[in-house]
DNA sequence: GCTAAATAGTTAGACATCCAACATTTGGAC
DNA sequence: GTCCAAATGTTGGATGTCTAACTATTTAGC
């Protein structure tokens, strides 16, 4: 059994100091909440390093792939920003970078002069291609997660939809 | 049931898009690894917004309440690191502006004098207090997430420990 | 039709994170 | 005892994220 009531383990360590000050109700949400930071970053880190040598972010790799599974390989920035949750100026920011590597283009919304559009270029579908054999590979199927997997994607997923409104 | 078969959630999406190429083993890897980027994106998010009210980001409240529970109220910059499994120049930057606040000191380590003590102040003390109330109420017992509380934290602790090496 | 509210993106600024390079200090090898 | 590798922090640079302020365009109300 591990760190779970050891003391190895920080976030098991913080949440016998919770406990120890009558904080009970909290400390299961503390637990998790924090076990969540420490696990993107941890992920995070994975996939930064396999993606690096494409020159690519996971934050520009998740927008490549929407790009990618898009019906015209297009999508306006609104769009996009939904999709990944992210705020409009991350959106703009990963669209700049993308578009100075080649990788995508804005091009005008051809109804709504409001808005533009976001475009994966050929080269852009090649890197896509080659980064997603790589992360498949090297940290999707990787075992210290796949065992997990599915109870923590279904755990989070009533989170997430809390969040949408 | 929801969105797990649905076409809403753009993680479901990308995720039966994954299984149609044919990378099924991949698959339950990528949905949750996303989740977890996702969760994250969200937990961090509400934690900042009331973190904000008292001058504090997620970060720099971890750290804080690190010192907190410590013994004498100090830690080595480096043990900090390990703890919130953070870069050395995270700590920095952090430290930097705790320091700025008055809510931490940095002092010479007694012994190793390449090592920095980062310590607590009083005022430090009562903000994080402070802090820990306002946190406990309105994102740590948050409705959302203590259900599956449990389940993710336990989840989640096999892949910290993998990344501890 | 005209005006006001809502929507779409961008920009600037604050933070956080990492990596790479650097300076100091320790400690172990010999 | 000396010298070099390892350890501890800091700095500078790149990225990503958010908020707030601003511009342009569209839509709704009257």
């Amino acid at each position: 059994m591990s760190p779970q009531s050891g003391s190895r383990d920080p976030i098991a360590q913080a949440r016998q100091n919770w406990e120890a000050h009558g904080w009970e109700e909290a400390a299961a949400g503390m637990a998790a909440t924090t076990s969540i930071m420490r696990a993107q970053q941890i992920m995070m880190g994975r996939a930064d390093s396999v993606l690096r040598r494409f020159g690519l972010t996971f934050a520009r790799y998740e927008l490549l792939m929407l790009l990618q599974f898009s019906r015209k390989g297009e999508l306006p920035m609104g769009v996009i920003g939904k999709r990944l949750q992210v705020h409009p100026a991350s959106v703009t920011s990963a669209t700049d970078r993308l578009e100075r590597d080649g990788l995508a283009q804005r091009r005008p919304h051809p109804q709504d002069r409001r808005a533009v559009l976001v475009a994966i270029t050929p080269e852009g579908k090649q890197r896509a291609r080659r980064a997603t054999t790589a992360m498949n590979k090297q940290v999707f199927t990787d075992p210290r997660l796949t065992a997990q997997a599915e109870q923590i994607t279904v755990a989070l997923t009533d989170l997430r939809d809390s969040a949408e409104e």
